[in-house]
DNA sequence: GCTTGCGGTTGCCGTTGCGTCAACTCCTAC
DNA sequence: GTAGGAGTTGACGCAACGGCAACCGCAAGC
């Protein structure tokens, strides 16, 4: 018994379309072709067509759909990555409609142009950024092992790789304060994930223990150059961001 | 004083092949082009691709952008739209995830053909059914008006029609035998709004009140005929289906 | 014998927001 | 004279198809 696309696309509720799709990516080739050229499609087929529909309900890709089917991917490991994928889109959608719910409130409010609810948006906050002389002595007296570690590291970066860089501490310290302008408590996982990211950043430099990371978490505040940086972005965001470090600190390093 | 290409890249975070997009698709012309064709941006255009940019985070289209920033559009209305958007978005991605999550777990617990948490996915439930004429007349008898209307409106639909609508109306039940087997309780605004779907999908026929539509679900579970074909989808699936109708017909008809 | 219609075929464009070549041009410095 | 850098336009590619065009084969009806 065969079928022609047309009885395969009424018996599975996909259009014709979409199986010589199908066929063309070589996700479902039929079983054979007429000497017209017309499709026929056999049992197996529809077994594997049904498979495919499964998965593309559950949201995975046409190329991991054919790699789990032909068994050159396990399921599980395939769905653990996708469910992993969602959760995390999903906590950046909310993440996001918490934003521009913020947004829409200023804005309703009157205020023509809101500045992303206090949050300032330097493209580059350390553009043109050399550390003074003072501090870097500072820093050079107090912590000579860390200040040379840093050092070579950052000698080791082209000028290209310091402007990325220093792109992405600025994204980061925006990130963050998004989530305390959102109210975001700072034991919240997402914003300990976010404190990763920030503690990886330092680790390129200079790999502190908890003790050192919690010094660094109060230098921030405490230190009127760090702090004045942080509130550049957004007020309150030194602390902040001190609060969700000594958080990590205390739950992630020794 | 005026930018070229490169530079307002550099200043502003964004690839130069991304300027060059902005101007093909009319977002952000520049502010002249020199003798040698050179692309020429002035502040006003740092000012648009500011706009733009912070727009963009928020996740808006180009196409919403641009009629956002040539008025065309309301920034508010548009926000408003994109907010919706964005929690329809996220509660599709969190039931998927639940789903993807349960569909591991069976995985995981040594069933290798998870038959998705006991839901059935018939492609169309109702393939070739015709009603059969018992209850058909006993439907006719008990509620005339209701029958007349109804078939009035059956009989004005192309084979084609009738088809899509029965796909639809199982693509629902599905949607619903998902909702029960996550656990979610019949209040919740999704279950709700999937009720909404489905009472829409009545009054394309017969357009009940509270008491009529309480009275359609209680038939649901206690007619063997109804109760069966909701089972076949998911065991229990008639009394789920019932107990969010009555919820609707309380909050939502009188 | 010719037309009409159905059911199928291949192939190409459009969708979104750019990344990534390729092939040129212009200007400057050595 | 030539190498290099900064710019240009044009085109393909990405995911998963929808939709259209042009064409083919086979049957029925005139």
């Amino acid at each position: 018994m065969t079928w022609s696309i047309a009885e395969v696309a009424r018996m599975s509720g996909v259009t014709s379309r979409t199986l010589r799709h199908y066929d063309g990516i070589g996700l479902l080739p039929p079983a054979g072709t007429g000497s017209n050229g017309h499709r026929r499609y056999g049992e197996a087929e529809l077994l594997r067509l049904q498979q495919i529909l499964l998965m593309r309900e559950l949201g995975l890709s046409l190329r991991e759909i054919r790699a789990v089917l032909d068994s050159r991917a396990d399921r599980a490991a395939v769905l653990r990555a996708h469910h992993t994928r969602l959760l995390a889109e999903r906590d950046r959608l909310t993440t996001l409609a918490g934003t521009v719910g913020r947004t829409l409130a200023a804005l309703e409010e009157g205020r023509e142009h809101p500045d992303m609810n206090g949050i300032n948006r330097p493209e580059n906050l350390f553009a043109g950024f050399t550390p003074d002389p003072e501090t870097d002595a500072e820093v050079r007296e107090r912590w000579p092992r860390a200040w040379e570690e840093s050092r070579r590291a950052t000698e080791a970066m082209t000028d290209e790789e310091t402007e990325r860089w220093q792109r992405e501490v600025t994204a980061g310290m925006v990130r963050m304060a998004e989530f305390m302008v959102a109210g975001t408590p700072v034991t919240d996982p997402a914003v300990q994930a976010e404190t990763d990211a920030h503690h990886r950043g330092v680790c390129r430099f200079w790999t502190p223990n908890a003790a050192a990371y919690r010094g660094l978490a109060a230098t921030y505040v405490d230190d009127p150059r760090f702090r004045a940086t942080f509130d550049r972005v957004a007020e309150g965001l030194a602390a902040y961001q001190r609060d969700a470090m000594e958080v990590y600190a205390a739950e992630r390093l020794s």
